[in-house]
DNA sequence: CATGAATGAGTATTCATTCAT
DNA sequence: GATGAATGAATACTCATTCAT
């Protein structure tokens, strides 16, 4: 199967970048994880750039997948419900993809394009993301659970607040229970970081 | 001057480096900005790294004296007037380098480094500037602004938010006024984005 | 097969190096010799040190394999008759191989290594010649050819003389008979220069 | 003076090159040996050759000038005296620059010269103190103490075991008393290795 | 004359990519 | 389709040399 020997390649991709970096991992490393020659590669990807592209996309479409079935499962539930399962899923495949999570915020990847492609590419993801995350924040409006002034900023911030969490507890290296992320999270997002009297 | 010469290439790495990124940025290309040959270089740097590094280190330095300019300042003031002069500060200088903002939190640095010193250094940097966010949290809690609950998370929150509005803003190509950024940030973070009833 | 590459290699370094020398023998040249890129070299060898490492120890290993054969064959000889052929079997391998064995005697080699490795492989090759030719040298004290009193020196004194006669030779563009060189070498060792009466 | 100051250059040249060998001796190093900048250096030589060339016809001439200062002392004196006496005055004047003497003897000197002058000027030191050792022979011969048979080769082997036993002094850092060198030089040449009988 | 900052040609080394087997 | 040796363009770095001060 085409597609499985693609996977096997991309799943090692990401483990050696996770491990390496962007600017370290070459084309051999992959080629040793994976268990073939380099030339194999080849047979499957064009060139390092589609390759590396080709492992950005799995992972944006792993994602926006991952938030389409929470979304799906969620259906219906108030807003005060879906947004943690929805920042939970989130969370985990952050968590889990975290080395690739970085790289996507990463300007390598943008720059080395000769065509600014990997830079749309990467646009499109992150407002696919925002957009979900957009879309449920109107039902929150609607349900009188979200101030509406603010709420074209709400995705990018609670985006930024995952990402940071995250990037500390790597630089720290202490990493924090999912679910207590997750109130952090909620708590300052819904609630701010002033007390509300009563 | 030889400090100055160094000032010089410095600001040439940054436009460079933020034009090109740093995979695709070679010594050629900042003595070519500077006006110098690369000879010229390589006598006020030990090597590339010490390069990348120095530049790293000076914009770091910025950073923390603006910060302390800023805390400087307000001293004395209410923790309602200082957070925001703090984060307009902050806010300015990030957004001048956000080039090399962006690549304050990219793994080549860390992962070319050898001896993960880079890792330090950046760690440093952050925590520093943490911690001057988490000292002025501690007035705000003392002044009944701030919920003590969550405030050593509060420094990484602030700082991810500013992040990624201004990754958002390099993104879709439209830049925001600062007093607006502010404002959101302000309200988001202090009063949370569940309206306040009454 | 991976071994004689490396030889074909090893003989194309041995011919450029001794046309152009240490300093201005580039792997480019050797390469082109060789009728390969620059970057085969480095399929087979490190780096440019380890490949001159390389040769050396090539070399040195011929030449002690060779000695060895040479007292191999002579063994139970009488040393009048052991001397000569030792002596030949270096003059021949060392002709052969001139231009290297110039290099052996350089300093560049022994500089140019950070670890001072290489001047202990020096050492060695030496000291294992010399060892043969001091075995060899008991058995004449022991046979009553040789005076004892200087027997340590013997070793370093024929290999001296070997390699000026041969230095001699390459300055003046006079190549002597082999069976020439021998029979200086065995008289004035063994009779020495003062005529022996009666 | 001016040849004062190109003396001190290169006196400070021996001692650098000496140290660092030839390939990783600097102008810079050599400049700062002195005391002076590299500027300097080039107002009294036109080169880094011309410089090294400098040296070494330096040196050469000191050897050649201390030959025929000694044996102009010992003139009239019988060839069993003057030879140590001639002898001594080469180890003496070798052992003090025998950095340098190594170097006499490399190729690299040959070989980076674009013209083969330096070739021919060290074939000429050599040729010169080969020459004076012959002469010295021929009265030995016609005093009775040296077989004629192999006169044209003394200087050569004479030399060759000067040069041998020192290197070994070196590789061994084990330095042996001028006058305990002498004495084996003397005997293994005059008398030869073999017992002289009755 | 001395200085030493600037120069830039020259080289070792890397690694994505190809293609004959 | 898999292989992996060969390729060679690309780049960091060095250091002899120059020349304005």
């Amino acid at each position: 199967m085409r597609e499985e020997a693609r996977a096997t390649i991309l799943d090692a991709a990401e483990q050696v970048l996770a491990e390496q970096g962007l600017a370290s991992t070459r084309m051999e490393d992959i080629a040793a994880r994976v268990g073939v020659s380099v030339g194999t590669l080849y047979n499957y990807f064009e060139d390092r750039q589609a390759l590396l592209q080709a492992l950005l996309d799995a992972q944006g479409q792993e994602l926006l997948a991952r938030i389409d079935a929470e979304l799906e499962r969620s259906q219906g539930a108030p807003y005060r419900t879906r947004l943690p399962g929805l920042l939970r899923a989130i969370l985990e495949h952050v968590q889990t993809h975290f080395g690739l999570f970085s790289l996507l915020q990463r300007e390598d990847v943008r720059r080395s394009a000769s065509t600014g492609e990997d830079l749309a590419r990467h646009q499109h993801l992150w407002s696919e993301a925002s957009q979900r995350l957009e879309q449920l924040g109107q039902e929150g409006i609607a349900q009188g659970e979200l101030r509406p002034e603010d709420a074209r900023h709400y995705p990018t911030l609670l985006l930024g607040m995952m990402q940071s969490t995250l990037s500390r507890q790597v630089l720290e290296r202490q990493p924090l229970p999912i679910e207590e992320q997750l109130g952090v999270l909620l708590r300052c997002f819904l609630e701010g970081a002033r007390p509300r009297s009563g």
